[in-house]
DNA sequence: AACTCGGGGCA
DNA sequence: TGCCCAGAGTT
């Protein structure tokens, strides 16, 4: 099977775009660090469940030193009531100290720089960048993954980065962080894991599963 | 490449 | 009440 060309992924991405217009990065934050530290929770949990705690949060702790100072068991109390709290907690107090230690307590805009802290991984850093300092980036989650592998975006097999590397080539630089957060709406609330809403779906035909969901009867 | 970590949310 | 969701780190 050949891969979609440019300009039908770009078609698809219209289509898309036309149903998440207002697609932007759902984490309630009011600076880089707060993103920072946003973007770090939300690893294996959703955004909705980070806004819960990040009100609190940022009231309690505004700068590196916050983190650094407080107990591990006191921020692990802080963050319960999401998962993995205790990898977590332990991860932003590194990532606090290595912010003071090596950037002045400041966010650094450099995506390999980021990449380095404690709990920060590829994703975490694109959506770091690009939404904090409006560097062009995209960012793979598991939703980008999910959408692009059924529209025939990429192929099936792709690994994450192959994910990245074939979305950055196939869509203009202007509109990679538009369509990442786009991909991710897409993703998260219509082209669902277990349940994706094929039937009322503009891209059934396009979609390497959507016409055989639809023949098996399934929603 | 496969496995682990830990909760909330929803059927 | 048990299944589904969601990245980074480790081996």
């Amino acid at each position: 099977m050949s891969l979609k060309s440019k300009k039908q992924t770009m078609e698809a991405l219209d289509v898309i775009a036309e149903l998440f217009p207002e697609a932007e990065c759902e984490l309630v934050h009011s600076n880089p660090f707060e993103l920072l530290i946003a973007v770090v929770l939300s690893a294996q949990c959703t955004d909705a469940l980070v806004n819960k705690v990040t009100p609190q949060l940022f009231k309690k702790y505004q700068k590196p030193e916050d983190y650094i100072q407080v107990p591990l068991e006191e921020l692990e109390q802080d963050i319960r009531s999401i998962g993995l709290f205790r990898s977590k907690a332990k991860n932003i107090k590194k990532l606090s100290q290595s912010l003071l230690e090596s950037y002045n307590g400041e966010v650094p805009k450099d995506r390999d720089e980021l990449i380095k802290l404690a709990g920060v991984g590829r994703k975490t850093a694109n959506v770091v960048t690009s939404v904090a300092f409006g560097v062009p980036a995209i960012a793979v989650d598991t939703h980008v993954e999910r959408v692009s592998k059924r529209l025939g975006i990429c192929r099936w097999k792709d690994s994450v980065r192959e994910v990245e590397e074939t979305l950055m080539k196939k869509i203009p630089q202007e509109r990679w962080s538009d369509s990442h957060h786009q991909l991710i709406f897409f993703g998260r609330y219509h082209c669902k894991a277990q349940s994706p809403k094929c039937v009322q779906c503009p891209l059934v035909d396009v979609c390497r599963e959507g016409t055989k969901r639809l023949k098996r009867n399934v929603s």
